[in-house]
DNA sequence: CTTACTGCAAATCTTTTGCAACGTC
DNA sequence: GACGTTGCAAAAGATTTGCAGTAAG
């Protein structure tokens, strides 16, 4: 963990970034929930009990940042927000399971979208960089419903 | 075109929902443009264009009203706002290339996901219903830059 | 004629921006 | 000390809601 933490420290260096209280506290948040897909709120809500002075501006910033520099990647569940996850999270074989009735995500790993990419790039000359694949249905507690 | 209408209307009167003129023209918008991804307010501004009179706030509920009915359904591209797509649209095994350069969104068929849906069905007793696809990167007038 | 639907305006919610004060390098 | 960064408050967008009037079945 803290090894993740200093690499990405270094990463907001290189890139000319000030390394700030308020950056690597919100770093440290997102790596103690990183299973968690927290919204910039989230993220906001739980910093605010570890330093009642940092600004919701600062967390959205700073996590536009994390974007940016490839450390997170945003996704959207459709629930209004966006959320954020470590890029380099089992990086492109990893998706998601969401259920629709009780919106819970599950997480989900499988390579089998490497042979569809180079297929596709080509196939249509699109030079493909990132994907997201996200399955909709019902989790094992809500099928009964 | 009108066959697709038609039973789309006969979905609405199914569950017991008015057949207004609004509704009936949002629809038409929709199908005219059924290979665009259009916004609520973009529905908005063609139908104004053909009834002036109509309110925004009717064609946010109306595509909320499609969207729970299953004629049509969310797609988010990450640019702030909720897109629809018809739900029809081959179904299962149309995926989306999105441009992070310059936002064109691109349409592709493929249909192994079914097997993985199976699979997953199996393995972690999660009801698929839906799924969707996208790939990001770079289309091909955006590979020079 | 009843009950759902509409348009408008106001409210809400998430995210962004301007700016003066502040802190990192 | 310079310049990027912060917190606050205000602004901006997208979407939702309340309500009185209207219209579909």
């Amino acid at each position: 963990m803290q090894k993740k933490f200093d690499s990405y420290c270094e990463r907001l260096q290189e890139k000319s970034y000030k390394i700030t209280p308020q950056r690597q506290m919100i770093l440290k948040v997102l790596l103690d929930n990183a299973d968690k897909h927290l919204s910039a709120e989230e993220v906001h809500y739980i910093a605010k009990q570890r330093d009642p002075e940092i600004g919701l501006a600062t967390v959205y910033r700073t996590l536009e940042i994390l974007d940016n520099i490839n450390i997170l990647h945003k996704i959207d569940f459709g629930d209004g927000c966006i959320r954020y996850e470590f890029s380099d999270k089992d990086a492109h074989n990893h998706h998601h399971l969401i259920c629709i009735n009780c919106g819970r995500v599950i997480e989900f790993n499988d390579d089998l979208l490497e042979t569809l990419e180079t297929w596709i790039e080509k196939k249509t000359k699109f030079e493909v960089t990132n994907h997201q694949l996200k399955f909709f249905g019902y989790c094992k507690d809500c099928q009964s419903e």
